[in-house]
DNA sequence: GAAGTTTTGTTGTTTTTGCAACAAAAAGGG
DNA sequence: CCCTTTTTGTTGCAAAAACAACAAAACTTC
């Protein structure tokens, strides 16, 4: 089976005897699908009973405002879970939406299956109790990165805020981002328009360069 | 001891018998220190080897980035616990600096004796990592309501974003919010004047009313 | 490779925000 | 109760962003 071997490469499976796998996904009652890019996976305000984990590809956690103004709130990537924090907060409406960002395989688990210990003694679900705490930490964490992007005044400070840490991650000043400009503009919460223009700026200072969704870091520390 | 009758009254200790709270304190190498307010707890960066609970008072999650300029995060209340997800995701410093709003109470902890299965069997112990969880999903949740506040275009909609999911919260439509008008500017990564700017706008329109740190919102969506 | 679609860049106008400086009001401390 | 400090409101100006509309470029699809 061709998801066994995507299964394998996850960081959460590493270690994982192929029958404990099958074992696993038969105690959370595991469902896997495929998506197209742009597809709604789960919708916003739906109700929360199971979550979801990135097998491949990409996917967005986009919310709409009342006014219908629609910001990406995180970009995930394989091995990243969707509706975790509602499972264990004990919420029952997920609050945003999960949209395939490109041709991607989702799974989904029994909620219930998920956050309660396991009576048939799963190998690997005890490890999995700890990774899951892992996860939500580092997503949050993840958060908090983007609250500080988008606590920059401007978007010139904001960009350069998110390329930074971008950059940081990647650990190198070329990188490569999970967005396009459109996308960007609705991470960072402003107008395309506008940071198109801003972009074009710092391009033409020098201070960085890209293109598409490849980045380059120039200078450091140069600035004013 | 007084200290002992505040751990009390926090859910996390909801049904603990007083000598099973006592052997915790000690299993995990508890320390507790009062905070007069404005005094810093921990600062941005240091080294993350405990982890802190709001027992008493309040505090708030500050973040100062490259500029100097200062923004507040989440404002913690008691039960609240700072520095649970750098244990968890195994980050060796803090990324935010936490400093009391008011007199406080905070206890810390050995921050590999919360993260790690408790080898005295303490009675409380499995439940508390149950806890854990909820609270940092919980956390993360609060996170993805603020992105979503600062995520609106202009300070009109943050301010009302934020206020409408504070009024949610207290269940009615008058309610009382953490902060003064300095800290929501902070909060909502705004300029402090432009928001009274903003805010006296909203009054006067009759959109909302406040006096201090309480708050009304009138109309629900009568606007323009 | 032609036609359509999506993405990106550009520009001008309007509105909003940041910034700075100041004054009034409220809170806190002896 | 007076003095000091903190918080809040106000205003004018300069800067930046939102908005709208359009054009060019790149990417699809047949």
């Amino acid at each position: 089976m061709e998801i066994l071997r995507e299964l394998k490469k996850l960081a959460l499976f590493k270690g994982c005897p192929d029958q404990d796998i099958a074992r696993m996904k038969n105690c959370f009652k595991a469902e896997i699908t495929s998506y197209e890019k742009g597809e709604v996976i789960i919708n916003q305000s739906s109700d929360a009973n199971r979550v979801y984990l990135i097998v491949k590809g990409e996917a967005n956690v986009e919310h709409e405002d009342m006014f219908g103004n629609i910001s990406i709130i995180l970009n995930l990537k394989a091995g990243d879970f969707f509706g975790l924090e509602e499972a264990y907060a004990d919420k029952n409406t997920y609050k945003d939406a999960l949209v395939s960002a490109e041709k991607a395989i989702v799974a989904s688990f029994d909620r219930q299956k998920i956050i309660s210990p396991c009576s048939n003694n799963c190998p690997c679900h005890i490890m999995l109790a700890k990774d899951m705490m892992k996860m939500i930490s580092a997503r949050s964490l993840a958060l908090t990165d983007k609250i500080k992007h988008l606590s920059q005044r401007g978007i010139k400070d904001k960009v350069l805020s998110y390329l930074e840490t971008q950059s940081r991650i990647a650990g190198s000043s070329y990188f490569e981002i999970p967005f396009n400009k459109t996308e960007l503009a609705n991470y960072l919460a402003v107008e395309r328009s506008a940071l198109s223009t801003v972009l074009g700026k710092l391009k033409k200072e020098g201070v960085i360069d890209f293109d598409k969704k490849r980045y380059h870091i120039k200078a450091k520390n140069q600035e004013e």
